[in-house]
DNA sequence: TCCATTTCTTAATCTACATTAATGGTTTTG
DNA sequence: CAAAACCATTAATGTAGATTAAGAAATGGA
């Protein structure tokens, strides 16, 4: 089946599946499209789904209480989105999860993601790898974000995520490294000079 | 043995161990005490230690290349605390973690560290869930460092580690929200007006 | 207990970045 | 394919927070 290829190579970087765990954990996913820009989750809702990007990019954001939005993550295939918190503690969402283009993603809910490390062990090594990375990424950014300006936080973004550089409008790379596009843009000028 | 009560309960909030479980856990486990200004990891170094902190309370913390400090975490009795990175990649540390007064600790070396998932699954799972929350939680603070002002920041600060706030000098407290002292001083005498 | 060191506070000045606004370019969609 | 909507750029002005400096208070080691 070819729409899980990628998530098992994926699962097949931290852990080993014989062919019947293989079937068996794709028969508790669930294939969704998502058209450019509409929404995989929104803020308030109940978040069920942990989100495997099969192609296209999503974006998390959160929007403030002045209307500003934050940009938390883009989301390109290969990658594992959800609003953790909301998921985990079924809670409502604090983020907007949007497909910035065409996006075909795999979902699985929550009671099949119990179910499956009840089932079969190794997801969770898997997921301990997984959020173990997730961890030591986000605790790098905390990093960034209290200790460079906001020009080396670009070259950071630059080099760390080129293909996102292409793909999204600068307005978003702004508020994911915490500036408005105004200043971005004369952080790019300068950069060229 | 009472050094363990802590860290046992600690596991018991996740997955429950049988006696003889608990015993292998525990001699696993390295004890040390740190004294008031003693270093458990200083950058440059390797991380061979995952620590869980019995007493006292440890300041994790980031050197940049100007000198600045800025504050990571603080570790306080029922913690865990390292430098993931370095720990899990074995890349020497970017972090500082230093005792603020005498602590009792007790340390998971890398190795027993990956002994024990291998021989008790179960702690597949409870690490699943600590790291997890641990990627909430370094989450929200993103969220929170691109969306709030300094003032705000401080109020979550005292709303989430109030503990932190009466152990700790203010200079911390002021690195770990990402402000000069001087200013952090300012916020402060404004609150109270 | 005392001296040294560190920490906190206040205030003047400075700067990185925000805001506002105007212009032109680009993408989207009827 | 044209109007609308969105996006990037530039520049003037505004401000949150940094820097510098200096004195007061707290802390800690001999």
């Amino acid at each position: 089946m070819e729409v899980y290829d990628l998530i098992l190579k994926n699962i097949a970087k931290h852990i080993s599946l014989n062919e019947a765990e293989k079937n068996y954990f794709c028969s508790l996913l669930e294939s969704k499209i998502l058209l450019s820009k509409q929404f995989l989750l929104k803020e308030n809702q109940a978040c069920h789904y942990f989100c495997f990007v099969n192609s296209g990019t999503l974006r998390a954001y959160f929007l403030n209480k002045d209307g500003k939005e934050s940009t938390i993550m883009f989301a390109m295939p290969d990658w594992w989105v959800t609003d953790m918190h909301a998921f985990e503690k079924a809670k409502p969402a604090m983020l907007n999860i949007v497909a910035l283009e065409q996006s075909k993603i795999l979902q699985l809910s929550k009671s099949n993601f119990e179910l499956l490390v009840k089932e079969i062990p190794k997801f969770e090594r898997f997921f301990r790898i997984i959020f173990q990375n997730a961890y030591i990424r986000e605790q790098l950014r905390t990093i960034q974000n209290l200790s460079l300006t906001a020009a080396e936080r670009y070259e950071k973004f630059v080099l760390k995520y080129p293909a996102v550089i292409q793909q999204v409008p600068q307005k978003q790379i702004a508020s994911y490294i915490g500036v408005t596009p105004e200043f971005l843009s004369t952080i790019r000028s300068k950069r060229k000079a």
